[in-house]
DNA sequence: TGGCGATATAACTATCATGTTATGTGGCTA
DNA sequence: TAGCCACATAACATGATAGTTATATCGCCA
């Protein structure tokens, strides 16, 4: 069950988070994460995603500056974090973004 | 035909125009201007919208941010202006709004 | 044409977003 | 337990947003 969005408040922080190249550009990624990023020694990517070290380093910016874009995703609820030893890995959350697009639709 | 809007930068730019709590409460007031207005004496507001003026009234900003927001919507194209007699109305442009909906849903 | 009412633009200020470098935290693993 | 690696947080610089007041523009109408 993904957390209710309901009110224009809600609707605009969603959107906030969703209105960055970058951000737009990762969730793109995670579509397909096989594809998209290296292999992974640890963390199944299909189950769990890519993991921040590698969006980080595809995005092209500093370490501190992915991790913050990872994190206002997550915040949104747009995408799921799964920690492991030591590496944090992130998949969509496609409910959310479902959710999403049926309010966009609704607006 | 509305305009194409297919690159990661056009979706973030209507998505930024979109991601404001004001813009968003002016496309819902635009959905029943009758509504949501006073009586115009100049102007079809099921056909042309509700005016500038009214609009700002609404908002309770200053008039320049009022048109400011306007000229956002506008310019995302989300909005559809019409200039009668020293009035501009504002519309919704459900076409885009809809293209907008289906970009999002393939996010 | 003179003035007025509606909207646009200019100039400025405050806050927020996004980037950086430096440093802290916390779990493996040798 | 010592050190390393991944990630988070702190502190700061900078550019974009959104608000304000003041002023310009522009079409009506008397």
């Amino acid at each position: 069950m993904t957390a209710a969005m309901s009110s224009l408040t809600d609707i605009e922080s969603v959107l906030k988070a969703l209105a960055s190249e970058r951000r737009l550009q990762i969730l793109d990624w995670l579509k397909d994460p096989v594809a998209h990023f290296p292999p992974q020694e640890h963390g199944d990517p299909e189950a769990h995603g890519a993991c921040n070290q590698f969006i980080v380093e595809k995005l092209g910016v500093s370490q501190p500056a992915g991790s913050r874009h990872l994190k206002v995703l997550t915040d949104a609820g747009l995408v799921i974090p799964t920690r492991r030893k030591g590496w944090v890995y992130y998949r969509r959350n496609e409910a959310a973004l479902a959710d999403l697009a049926a309010l966009v639709a609704s607006i």
